[in-house]
DNA sequence: CTGAAAGCGCTTACAG
DNA sequence: CTGAAAGCGCTTACAG
């Protein structure tokens, strides 16, 4: 394993002071006006012999690191991932590096991996906050570190944010079945009061009365495991003979409820429509293919990383702050294909 | 914002050596004789004041980031977004953070995000190569950094590995078939000569000849989008009439399979029982349930972080290479309950 | 037990 | 245009 080469070697080996080596490979030669000779000679030097300056080095004497934290509820998730993809490709074209950590919604955890990425001098953070982080957030801005929340926000907090105009989703689906007749349209939603499902709610609560029809909303505790948000699904519809549609707001809860209609031996959608926030890759594949609220994640990674680097690169101020609302999409497929009518 | 501290400041106020102080800091007090007084009073201080030693100048002093690449095909694929949470658990228990990055199975993307992650000098690698990268990957080994390959491995290249008996996976895949009374098995695969495609197609024709069946390949081109690996999956079943069952080579592949059956109004399992490689959170949902040849996530990941450790704490000489080849589980589910059956 | 000093590999005023 | 020097915040022989 041959010595890896310094700035200094370079320096050396050509007589020249490693400031001059240094400011013609930041490309700052025109400015220290340096002769287009010399940097020539250096620049292909450097080329000959493969030196890559050391980034730990310039991040020690910059401060900056050139990384930023992509902290997630969970990485694993089809949103996330799919994000966290989109990401990747705008953050590397500009030279960051992303390092992912997943909160599992947990405060505790979140706080513990906030000091972490911390000490390791990252730029900027994009965060999913769950509740109770706010000081910590705070903390951060205060020490002039861009944070751009998205997908859900700290209500007491200003920051950055991109999300999902979650509200126009589940009112829009609404509006959707009951066109295609339904009147006693469910929301089966998760237990929980962050941002995001608080304004699914509402969207849906605001489209029923609209319709001048009769809310019905189960909220599924955050904790349960999928076995379990099963055999509650089943008994909420049980529970409710003549249900005509249900909304789900989150893809996973869509996917139990599927399996619970089924189990319930109920046809879809001609028993029951239904409509999924958050699309998924097997929504399309299923039968009958699941029509779904979508984020647009690519757009979404845009706007997140856009807003980020407008703030590592000081192009806006830090008291700035930028909301970026993301208009859902919802696409219709069979699940809401209501007997009446023909798609 | 106020300064943040360094290790020179503790010192000063304390009126200590410097060296005294990392010392005490890396846990070095007893080793280096510094008494318990001391070491108590500069804890104490450290811990009030909520001092975190700078990573950065740390890794510039050691040589070692702490950091790790996890660089897979796609991050937000079912399967390696999985192991990635479960990655992210054991790095971050150990000091670790990572980074990821998506090769998208192109060569020319996977050298230039060597270049870019060597630059920033992680201490290890975790890849699932593309063919092409070989002289890449050979000069991580000769520069003495750490890679331990997964889920595929360059056959030309002496590497850590961990991946799963895929070999296993589609020969029992093929005996629990035939026990239902299939006799015309098909695999449905990707036309890749990656190592896991190639033992997925060999131990489906290894099963299929112990059974004197007649093999039947259908080689998915790489590049399809989902139309299209739908619209050719159609036409291959139809050009076999007689089909009793399919194997798909990835969970993917399965749900553009489903797709096709259904499209072609045939009916899992009666017309047709199915098992795909690779389970999905959805198989467990999907009516019927599809079988599924499941890749144990969390233990992949736990033994891809040990590997990868051992050698990063040099518990394990560089020589000595390690190869674990992890059993896949067959998991039964309604896709190939047979009608003679009862499950 | 402790301190002074060199070194990791860069950047960036400052002086000429 | 170029060079000498200090600094980023640590670690670690080396000497006492």
């Amino acid at each position: 394993m041959r010595k890896k080469l310094s700035i200094n070697d370079i320096a050396n080996e050509l007589h020249v002071a490693k400031s001059t080596v240094s400011f013609i490979l930041n490309g700052k030669a025109k400015e220290k006006r340096i002769s287009d000779e010399l940097t020539e000679k250096v620049l292909k030097f450097v080329e000959e012999k493969g030196y890559k300056p050391s980034h730990l080095a310039k991040s020690l004497s910059t401060g900056k690191t050139k990384m930023i934290c992509l902290m997630v509820e969970k990485i694993s998730d089809y949103f996330f991932s799919h994000v966290a993809f989109h990401l990747e490709a705008l953050a590397y074209k500009n030279g960051y590096k992303i390092i992912y950590c997943s909160t599992e919604n947990d405060p505790e955890k979140t706080r513990q991996l906030i000091a972490l990425l911390r000490a390791r001098h990252v730029d900027g953070y994009i965060i999913t906050p769950p509740a109770g982080v706010e000081s910590e957030i705070r903390a951060l801005i205060n020490d002039n570190l861009p944070v751009v929340l998205f997908d859900r926000y700290l209500p007491d907090v200003a920051t950055d944010y991109v999300g999902l105009d979650n509200f126009k989703g589940t009112f829009d689906a609404v509006e959707l079945l009951e066109k295609t007749a339904a009147k006693k349209i469910a929301l089966i939603t998760l237990a929980s009061d962050q941002t995001q499902m608080i304004e699914r709610q509402t969207g849906y609560l605001a489209a029923i009365k609209k319709h001048h029809l009769k809310p019905l909303i189960f909220k599924v505790p955050f904790e349960n495991d999928t076995e379990t948000t099963i055999k509650q699904s089943m008994q909420f519809i049980s529970d409710h003979p003549g249900l005509d549609a249900i909304i789900f707001a989150t893809n996973y809860l869509a996917l139990s409820g599927i399996k619970a209609i089924n189990e319930l031996g109920l046809a879809i959608p001609a028993d029951i429509a239904i409509v999924a926030f958050d699309d998924h890759d097997v929504f399309n594949i299923y039968n009958p293919s699941i029509s779904a609220i979508s984020q647009p994640l690519d757009e979404m990674a845009k706007q997140l990383f856009k807003t980020l680097l407008d703030k590592l690169e000081n192009r806006v101020s830090f008291a700035e702050l930028s909301k970026v609302i993301i208009p859902p999409e919802l696409i219709e497929r069979g699940s809401t294909n209501s007997a009446g009518q023909i798609l």
